[in-house]
DNA sequence: GTTGGCACTCGGTAGACTTAACTGCTAAAG
DNA sequence: CTTTAGCAGTTAAGTCTACCGAGTGCCAAC
């Protein structure tokens, strides 16, 4: 077993997981002994696919089928086998285009991010937003909502507003809350919430014993916002590309979840990896799926994240670059504010 | 053809209208004559759901069947037909209980409504949140982002906020956004958004030239937030009820654009309905469906809607109750503030 | 090591037959 | 004149069989 054969078994495996992603039917030996550069006869091509079976890198639906490649062999691809990265320069205008002419409040520019990746690759699209934890509050405000309701307002850099109702002691007063906002303003500014564990004062007895109720009050409001700063888009379009019903409910039911997409894109991350297939990610609903993930950064630090859910034999090559690409156009786009 | 012909004959279609949401499978007039409360063999019962075909409310798929409900025949049951709305008293129960445990901001309470819909009902729901520019606003700030770029935050009496990024003639100066962000609350304040169409002045001239580029953004940020207030869950719910492949992408893409859906819902509304039975609504992607629409009152006003999804076949009684039961809670909560 | 040849294996399709669930019709009974 | 039992007629769905074709594994020859 040299390099020359290993090669030649590489390019095989390659050229089967290729033809699989294109045709979704099981490739047979005669098919890829015709693809140019595979010089070899079907029967030899056999015998390879015989071992890249022994290998798990492939394998039969049954004995009379062609090969369909495992969780393994496209793990395999994706590692080493890939040609390239290649989205292809229509994909690479569409993004372009979308970044160049995005004029839009953050909210919108993170849904419409979605759509756009969606529509680019038939994958069900995840865009989280700039944690708000991590963003820098500009303006703290306090309004008063009737009763002993108030509610307090925070605005952060990404122009993000988080708020909270919280309840008052007793009917608020008016220069109580502008105070308070004032001074929580001052106190917050320039700041990510999560570093703030201190508490400022005031000379006013009533309003300095009010301050600590209120620090934790926008801490939560912006904890709270943390959840809604996720756009997923195009389960329709995912769904296309199965006809088993129960997958297409698990995969559905999986969507509609936002929190588990998050973590799953979490746990994805975490585990240093940008794609995850089949089984590797253990959501079992989406066993028949690949996850692709990317992190995007505004100014240098990693805020975010965009996400890809289609069929572990979606077109590998260019669903990757189309995740890199948008993540880092949207990270442009939100380091310039 | 006198009153007790036709009284059976009406009682025969509730019976199989009933028997089929009850068993998604075509009834046959041997079961019919088995209900209780049916007093004739199954010989009758055949001639009088021949009838029933030939007037348009029941149909055969195919010749050696039994019969199925058409639309006109669901249209009927839903008019005349149904025994009653009857929601069961452990569905009370359960929304009782959620209105009366529920403290939350205004977005988590209807998107938690939106939950308890779907899993009482195993439809798909949707609440569609107050009409912000029918809520009184309580409050209009100017916050810096930097550069020339103010954003402006509008606080309504829901507790709501909405937000929209405008651009400043130059680096705007935190005293005009105070100033302006003073008069604005006072100008706006208790009154409807819709209503407001004159302008404030400011002895100030700086300011002064300002106000109506300020007043205009509040009004887009109100009108562009009026699309976040729509809260759809279930989908894979509903998805459950049909077999079909098609069928199901279908739904899934309309319940995906919510746009869709609160157009669906308003133009059921606007024909004066509450039920929409399969075509009758026009989105051909949902003609195996049927959406029950019920419009909530906050203080006597009706200000948003909550709508259920879900296949014709769908049990019209309790869903129909479930949603009534809902919107008047939802009215009420909202209403306390 | 590579190749053509060949026997073999299965899944899928097509056709024939059977079964079961209904119906509509008719003629007799109420 | 309405209701009913009985029965023949219709059709989808299930079962069985045969057959085809795609694709394999193996082997002898190159």
């Amino acid at each position: 077993m040299n390099a020359g054969v290993d090669d030649r078994r590489a390019s095989i495996l390659r050229a089967v997981i290729e033809a699989y992603i294109n045709s979704a039917e099981p490739v047979g030996s005669a098919h890829v002994a015709s693809l140019p550069g595979i010089g070899v006869s079907s029967a030899t091509i056999r015998s390879e696919m015989n071992a890249l079976e022994a290998e798990g890198y492939l394998q039969q639906p049954h004995t009379s089928a062609g090969r369909v490649p495992t969780e393994r062999g496209y793990r395999r691809y994706v590692d080493e086998l890939m040609t390239s990265i290649d989205v292809g320069p229509e994909r690479i205008d569409r993004v372009d285009h979308f970044f160049n002419h995005a004029h839009l409040e953050i909210e919108e520019l993170l849904s419409s991010t979605s759509r756009l990746l969606t529509s680019i690759t038939d994958c069900a699209a995840v865009v989280t937003g700039p944690s708000p934890q991590r963003t820098h509050v500009l303006s703290v405000q306090l309004v008063s909502l009737g009763g002993r309701a108030v509610l307090i307002v925070v605005v952060d850099a990404n122009g993000s507003v988080e708020k909270r109702t919280m309840e008052w002691p007793s009917e608020p007063e008016e220069r109580h809350l502008i105070e308070i906002g004032t001074i929580l303003t001052n106190h917050f500014r320039n700041r990510e919430v999560r570093e703030v564990d201190d508490i400022p004062h005031s000379p006013d007895a009533m309003v300095d014993t009010l301050i600590p109720a209120c620090i934790l009050a926008a801490k939560e409001a912006v904890r709270g916002a943390e959840r809604d700063g996720v756009f997923i888009d195009g389960a329709s379009r995912v769904v296309r590309a199965f006809d088993a019903l129960e997958t297409v409910r698990g995969i559905i039911s999986i969507l509609e979840r936002h929190y588990m997409v998050v973590s799953l894109m979490r746990s994805i991350l975490s585990k240093g990896q940008g794609v995850a297939i089949g089984s590797e990610h253990g959501l079992s609903s989406l066993r028949e799926c690949a996850v692709i993930v990317a992190p995007y950064r505004v100014d240098g630090v990693q805020v975010g994240t965009v996400g890809l859910i289609g069929p572990t034999r979606m077109n590998y090559g260019s669903v990757i670059g189309v995740a890199q690409l948008v993540s880092e156009g949207l990270g442009k786009r939100l380091s310039e504010g």
